[in-house]
RNA sequence: CGGGGAGUAGCGCAGCCUGGUAGCGCAUCUGCUUUGGGAGCAGAGGGUCGCAGGUUCGAAUCCUGUCUCCCCGACCA
């Protein structure tokens, strides 16, 4: 038996590090813009994109939520209303402060000094401030709440160390901001966004994710209480996948949101934010990616099933593309997970066979190459990406009628839909282990393993100086604590850190 | 932002120490052969060597500055 010949040149077990860039750059997904941080994101990765953008904002518009645009520039005076907001912010802020270039005498241009801008404007890191502006002025009365807006938008945090899709200066988002008439109403809404984002990372992404409260340490800047789906990559790395935070009162009194309940007096409402970004991208390749590139669950392909015929340049190519042509109308026909299947043709010229590792490093989802005897007999070859070896180190190349094919795609996307979520589940449920002492995490993150996993411990839930030594004694072995899940066995024992009896269970890991 | 590494053809790299007309592999193009699965042979095209200064008769090579990327650390909703 010869040995598989992958698509790539680095393994993950080789260098998970590179072998992320290379997937990214192999599936043509983004690549360097010449601006530091920033990602030019290409048509693959951009169509991700818009698939999560379309099936989030699907959910996001059920929940009663409206889609609204708010300035890309924020006065610094907004900003600087909530203390702990600017506190966790400052530092990775790009400042506008010029509103003209003149020439500098030496062939270059440079800002004019005459045209200083009287209060500099932030690039927006996150919109509270100016969403909670706008809705001091939407608010007046409890009829007026719940208000519930959300925007799509990119924002700017100049970030020390980047990483395509994981953590870039300027990233795209979708940040939900809603009002409501007390603390109870909005931890609702806080939980029911959790929830979504839950629903939307296991069903859709094929990501399995743990939903849980974020400890005291992470916490967003300004928030009361911070919730976040956490993943598990392939070396063993913790992904915060999306976050929701109840904010209280605090950015309610800053911004004067305010409104006169039933009984006419004035109260500030309480306010809520949750945000998934284009890292939702970077999980995706780090959940399902293999060493042969990307592999893109059905439900977020841009093209789920690719016909590549098999094109010779001669007389029979006719013939070949008529077939190709009228199997591309018969499968877009059909519905598979809701929607119609989204197939390529993709006619381009160059060998079927050179195209395929190109569409194989893409990851998308089935492969049908269409050569002139499948075209006589009235078949297809089909190639499953997550199926893509057989037990000769080739590709697994399946033949069927044509009306066999056109019977199951729908079924054969389901199945590679939900088998992605089994495989990663069962990968993630194999790599995380239960410690009930401090010595037995240290043991778990010393063992030689390349790719450790998690670590559920039970706790007492620390705050103040005696969290702080928490932090610290597990960042010594480059640890963090990711979140509390909500969903937990009760606890039984005491916690590993304090000796005291348990209050909750809480995840460790090392995390990106 | 600190320490280390790197920018030379679309991609991956050599050349630099010791200055003297820009190289290799893959990819691309052309021709011939091959033809049910990541083809073979032959030929060709493609680069102001990241950018800006400096030294020099002459700079990819030496010096200075600067930009961008990668790794480690610090930082990080």
């Amino acid at each position: 038996m010869s040995a598989i010949r992958h698509a790539l040149s680095t393994s993950r077990e080789d260098d998970f590090a590179q072998w992320y860039q290379e997937v990214i750059s192999e599936a043509e997904m983004a690549e360097e813009s010449g601006v530091r941080g920033c990602m030019v994101i290409k048509p693959w990765g951009y169509g991700i994109w818009e698939r999560i953008q379309r099936l989030m904002d699907d959910r996001i518009k059920a929940a009663g939520v409206s889609n609204c645009y708010f300035p890309l520039f924020i006065p610094l005076s907004y900003f600087a209303k909530e203390a702990e907001h600017v506190e966790g912010f400052a530092k990775e802020m790009a400042v506008v402060t010029h509103h003209r270039l003149i020439a500098d005498g030496k062939g270059g241009l440079i800002p004019d000094p005459e045209a200083k801008l009287e209060e500099p404007l932030i690039v927006r890191p996150t919109s509270e401030t100016v969403i909670g502006a706008a809705m001091s002025r939407w608010i007046q009365s409890w009829r007026d709440l719940p208000l519930l807006t959300n925007q799509w938008a990119n924002v700017v945090r100049w970030e020390m160390r980047t990483r395509m899709f994981l953590r870039t200066s300027e990233f795209l988002w979708q940040e939900g901001h809603t009002a409501h008439a007390d603390r109870d109403d909005a931890m609702n809404e806080t939980l029911r966004a959790l929830e979504m984002y839950r629903g939307f990372a296991e069903q859709v992404l094929a990501m399995p994710v743990i939903a849980g409260e974020k400890p005291e340490n992470e916490r967003f800047p300004g928030a009361v209480a911070t919730y976040s789906i956490e993943a598990m990559m392939q070396d063993g790395k913790a992904l915060q996948a999306g976050t929701s935070h109840y904010l209280g009162t605090g950015f309610a009194e800053a911004s004067g949101i305010q409104y006169q309940d039933r009984e006419g007096t004035q109260q500030y409402a309480h306010t809520t934010s949750w945000g998934v970004s284009t890292r939702l991208i970077g999980g995706l390749i780090m959940t399902h990616g293999d060493d042969d590139g990307l592999r893109v669950p059905p439900a977020v392909a841009p093209h789920q099933i690719v016909i590549l015929p098999m094109l010779r340049e001669n007389d029979e190519d006719e013939a070949l593309l008529a077939y190709c042509e009228e199997l591309h109308a018969a499968i877009a026909a059909q519905h598979a997970l809701g929607e119609p299947i989204r197939v390529l043709l993709d006619k381009r010229p160059g060998k079927a066979t050179q195209k395929r590792w190109a569409w194989v490093k893409k990851g998308a989802p089935l492969i049908l190459e269409i050569g002139g005897r499948d075209a006589a007999g009235g078949q297809v070859s089909m190639l499953r990406r997550d199926r893509l070896w057989n037990d000769k180190a080739k590709a697994n190349i399946q033949a069927m009628p044509r009306e066999d094919f056109i019977a199951r795609a729908a079924a054969e996307l389901g199945d590679i839909q939900s088998s992605l979520f089994t495989e990663a589940e069962a990968k993630r449920d194999a790599n995380i282990a239960r410690a009930s002492s401090f010595a037995e995490v240290e043991a778990f993150f010393s063992e030689d393993k390349r790719y450790p996993g998690w670590v559920e411990v039970e706790w007492a839930r620390p705050t103040g100086a005696e969290l702080e030594q928490v932090v610290q004694k597990l960042k010594a072995l480059k640890l963090t604590m990711r979140n509390i899940p909500l969903d937990a066995e009760p606890v039984d024992g005491d916690c590993i850190f304090t000796g005291r009896p348990a209050v909750e269970r809480i995840y460790v890991a090392r995390a990106y």
